[in-house]
DNA sequence: TACGAAAGTTAGCCTTCGCTAACCACAGGG
DNA sequence: CCCTGTGGTTAGCGAAGGCTAACTTTCGTA
């Protein structure tokens, strides 16, 4: 089965979460995104059925290869869209908030073309 | 209870099938939106019980004031981000799927940042 | 040694929002 | 006068994805 938007959100958060603790556990994903651990433990439970994470004996978590093709995937366009929307002069945090809300909808034609935009044009006033 | 997502997707609908054909009934939404005849006929029985349409006795829908508002901020939404991203370079269908999938989840900060530029730069290249 | 906090899981509930099956009401044509 | 197509509704299913309650396991410390 494909990922789902939220399995796609958990897995960005693994990744964010594995560049600054070098472990990553359940609980810590409850933290981070303020959810339940039950729900992060049956996320945690479909990511690792659908290939996406190992988890090993004690807990920690790993991205597989692809699932950090994802994770990388779907944290480039959340960086992306920040930064578009920055550049249109909404303050940092609104940014980041909307971009995590759209980073899952947009296609990669669109995508692609911010990229282009951002990656090209430094400033555009 | 707040509106939600797919509320305002027919609210939207609503208001594009009445500029165009004066009358709108639940059906003409089913097919617009690709949706079977009991999901639009729920649909339009929460929207009407959250006074945001009225039915009258032949089944014709029409959007009351708050409908109608709502119906054309979420369209106002639409255009706009449809033109952001052909302005950005992506072709018009593309760009008008994607605005439809995102132009819920926007905040009202990064909107408004988005028409001050769409209105006030008529070149981005 | 025994207790309590921390981590995880299981069971099961709830909402949203699609769907199909099956029904009712009505209008027009044969 | 009945029969079919059109429009709408009711009943009920199913997947996602949150939640709480309640359990187990483990580990550190009094």
């Amino acid at each position: 089965m494909p990922l789902q938007e939220s399995g796609q959100m958990y897995l960005e958060t693994i990744y964010i979460l594995s560049q600054k603790s070098s472990t990553v556990r359940a609980v810590d994903i409850s933290e981070y995104m303020g959810y339940s651990k039950p729900s992060v433990s049956r996320a945690v439970g479909l990511l690792k059925n659908g290939g996406y994470i190992t988890v090993d004996e004690d807990g920690y978590l790993s991205l597989t290869e692809t699932g950090l093709d994802m994770a990388k995937k779907t944290y480039e366009r959340h960086t992306l869209l920040t930064k578009l929307f920055v550049r249109l002069g909404v303050d940092e945090e609104t940014a980041a908030e909307d971009a995590c809300k759209i980073e899952h909808h947009i296609s990669d034609k669109t995508f692609n073309a911010i990229k282009h935009h951002v990656t090209h044009f430094t400033d555009v006033y």
